[in-house]
DNA sequence: ACCTGAACACCGTTCAAGT
DNA sequence: ACCTGAACACCGTTCAAGT
C-alpha cells in the first residue's frame, strides 16, 4: 500500500484516540497502516514532526465559528475554541502544547490571539506577553483537565472531576487582568 | 554498593542537569550507581514515582524567602519561587509540571497559594480556580521558557529568549485578575 | 516516489535467586 | 534490606536495496 502524508496524520489520530500518546509509536503506526516503521520516515523526518502535523490537523479539525466583533468575545472564542479541539482527541492537549512550545507547529492560536488582542488596542510592547499568558493558561488547564479526566476514567482513586465552569472562571481572570492594562495603557495614550 | 531513596534521587538530579529528561532512564542512572537497572525498583515501585521524587527534591532546593504580609505579594513570591527553583535545573519545569498533572507529587506550590489567597479574603469559591490558574500560567511560562533557552543554547536558528520581565508581566496579569474578582467578591458582601 | 529488511543502540518492568 | 542476572516485550532511527 501506498500513502501520502494526509493518510498517515490520518491514522495517527485514530491511534491517539484509541491508545493515547504513550502507545503512539512509530512501530504500532507503521503495523496499522500494513507498513514498515522505516516507511513513515519516507514522510517524516522525525516523530516530533509527525507529532507536530497531528496537532495541527487536530486544530484544524476544531471549532471555528464567526469572530465576533469586540476584542475580548474574540479572545475568548479563540481559547475556547482552542479547548475544544484539544479535548476532542486523547492526550490532544499534550500533543498541541509540545508542538507549540518545541516551535514545530500549533502556531495558529497564538497568530490569532496576537490579531485579536493588537485590534483591542493594547500596548504593543503587551500583545506577545498577553497572548502568551493566555496560551500558557489553556495549555495548562486542559492538559491537567485532561490528565484527571483519563485518571478518573480509568478508574484511579482520583477524586472528581472540576466544574465545566472552572475553565470559564480562569480564563475570566486572566481577560480581567488583561483589560486592565489595557485601560491603563488607554489612560497613558490618552490623559 | 548499597544506596537509599535519597542518594538515587540526589544522582538522578545529577543525571536530569547534565543529560536532560530524555536521557534520565532507568538503565542510565542505574549505570551511573553501579548498579543493575533492576535494582532501583527496589527504592520506587515505577519510573513516574522516582520523577515525582525529584520534583519534589527540586522544589525543596528552591529559595524560601520570608513570606510578605500582603497576600498579593505572598503568592507573586510563591510563583516567583516556584519558576527559580524549576529553573535550576535542566527540564525542571518538564518535571515538576508532569508530577503535579498526575497527582504524584510538587502538591506544595499549590498548597502555599490555596493558603496565601483565601488570607485575602478571596471568595472560597474562587481560591481554587485562582490557584490554579496561577499554577498554570507559572508552569506554561517556565515550561516554554526553558524549552526556547535550550533550543537556543543547543544553536538551533530559534530566536533571542523573551525578556526577563516577561514572567513579571504576565504574572501581573493574572494578578490583576484575581484583585480585580476579590474586590467584586468583597463589595458583593459589604455592599 | 514509496517501501522492505535488517540492523544499531536503546527502553521500562518483572522475577527468581542471591547476600 | 538491597542487589544480580536474565528475560520479556518493546522503542526511534538509519540505510542499502528493491519496485
Amino acid at each position: 500500500m501506498r500513502y501520502h502524508r494526509e493518510a498517515v496524520v490520518e491514522r495517527a489520530l485514530g491511534v491517539l484516540d484509541v491508545y493515547g500518546l504513550a502507545d503512539l509509536t512509530m512501530r504500532r503506526l507503521g503495523t496499522e497502516l500494513g507498513v514498515q516503521p522505516s516507511a513513515l520516515y519516507h514522510h517524516f523526518a522525525t516523530k516530533q514532526l509527525l507529532l507536530a502535523a497531528v496537532a495541527d490537523e487536530i486544530l484544524a479539525r476544531g471549532p471555528h465559528g464567526p469572530r465576533p466583533e469586540h476584542w475580548d468575545d474574540r479572545v475568548a472564542l479563540v481559547c475556547t475554541e482552542l479547548r475544544d479541539a484539544m479535548l476532542a482527541y486523547r492526550d490532544g492537549a499534550d500533543v498541541v502544547a509540545t508542538s507549540y512550545s518545541f516551535g514545530l507547529g500549533a502556531a495558529a492560536p497564538y497568530d490569532d490571539l496576537v490579531a485579536a488582542l493588537a485590534d483591542g488596542g493594547l500596548d504593543p510592547a503587551l500583545v506577545p506577553t498577553a497572548a502568551r499568558t493566555l496560551l500558557h493558561f489553556v495549555f495548562g488547564h486542559v492538559t491537567d483537565e485532561q490528565t484527571h479526566l483519563q485518571a478518573s476514567s480509568a478508574g484511579a482513586i482520583d477524586d472528581d472531576p472540576w466544574p465545566s465552569s472552572d475553565f470559564a472562571a480562569g480564563l475570566g481572570i486572566v481577560l480581567d487582568g488583561i483589560r486592565l492594562a489595557n485601560r491603563s495603557g488607554i489612560e497613558k495614550h490618552t490623559p
